[in-house]
DNA sequence: AATTGTGGCGAATGTCTGAT
DNA sequence: ATCAGACATTCGCCACAATT
């Protein structure tokens, strides 16, 4: 979809990249044959800003999310989806003093899982192997997150679900997305971040194994919709352009999942808590 | 509960066009 | 050559929504 976007060049918003396509103007080779076409824009400045675009098109992802409004980013996704993963943390709360309990981290491929008092120091390798990072929420909670608790810089490009599915009318957190992008969860139904934290103090209180792979199932379970979320976001994007048939995407198949959530611990918990 | 950034909205700025 | 009007983008502010 790069190849067909204009907004992020400074000067032209969605009004005049709509009109773009409409005057038949709908790549950007097309438009660096006839930059003179933009109102207010000097052809110099087009031509340099498709260059640009072209220099940086499958090596930078930070030059398009840095000029694209963040519920345009999912514009990106194919040409950086090699370098992208899917992430998702849990903690045990909101504020700055609570702790990472798990991280999971989906390349399309298979999960990666990080548990503290185990292999969370190595989640900061690991991650910088990728460009792109795809959260739910993710600029306002994980990333911070996960940069105070490391104490490291992450600059990966992000896209960040929240808003782009927002401008699709999807609202309601992460379980409302998927349920209106018909999406929908197993045995896991039911269980949220809340209920993370309860997992987590079960395994570190009681040493209870299964509390863990309960909880490291939802967190899988999370990271791997990111994916299916966002293609059936662009998606429907797409659908909404000229470029509809020429770009659609399949629906992502499912990874193997090898962590299986355990029901009884799940109600014994919710027995205790309601 | 703690924190964060954005979408929305009105106002301000800037540029092009057409009329004089 | 100049100016008003139309249109588009950007700015500044705040309430709200989202994460565990």
């Amino acid at each position: 979809m790069l190849l067909h976007t204009f907004s992020h060049i400074p000067g032209i918003g969605n009004t005049t990249e709509q009109r773009l396509w409409d005057s038949g103007i709908t790549t950007w080779s097309k438009l660096q044959k006839k930059p003179d076409i933009v109102p207010r824009l000097s052809s110099r400045e087009i031509v340099e800003n498709l260059a640009l675009s072209q220099k940086f098109l499958g090596h930078d992802p930070h030059f398009f999310t840095k000029r694209l409004k963040r519920a345009d980013v999912w514009r990106l996704f194919p040409h950086f989806r090699a370098s992208t993963a899917y992430l998702d943390i849990e903690t045990t709360g909101l504020g700055d003093s609570a702790d990472i309990t798990t991280i999971a981290l989906y390349d399309g491929r298979e999960v990666k899982t990080y548990i503290n008092g185990r292999n969370l120091e190595s989640f900061v390798d690991d991650v910088m192997e990728f460009k792109v990072l795809v959260t739910y929420n993710g600029i306002s909670f994980d990333i911070p997150f996960i940069e105070r608790f490391f104490k490291t810089k992450l600059d990966h490009a992000q896209i960040d679900l929240r808003y782009v599915l927002a401008r699709l009318g999807c609202k309601g957190g992460l379980k409302g997305c998927e349920k209106q992008m018909g999406i929908n969860r197993g045995t896991l139904d039911g269980i949220d971040g809340a209920f993370a934290v309860l997992l987590w103090r079960e395994y570190e209180r009681y040493d209870n194994e299964s509390a863990l792979e309960t909880l490291l199932a939802y967190n899988t379970e999370d990271t791997v919709n990111l994916e299916r979320l966002l293609v059936e976001a662009y998606n429907r994007n797409v659908a909404k352009t000229p470029f509809a048939e020429e770009l659609y995407l399949p629906f992502p198949s499912c990874p193997q999942l090898i962590f299986q959530p355990d029901a009884e611990i799940v109600s014994l918990i919710k027995q205790h808590y309601c």
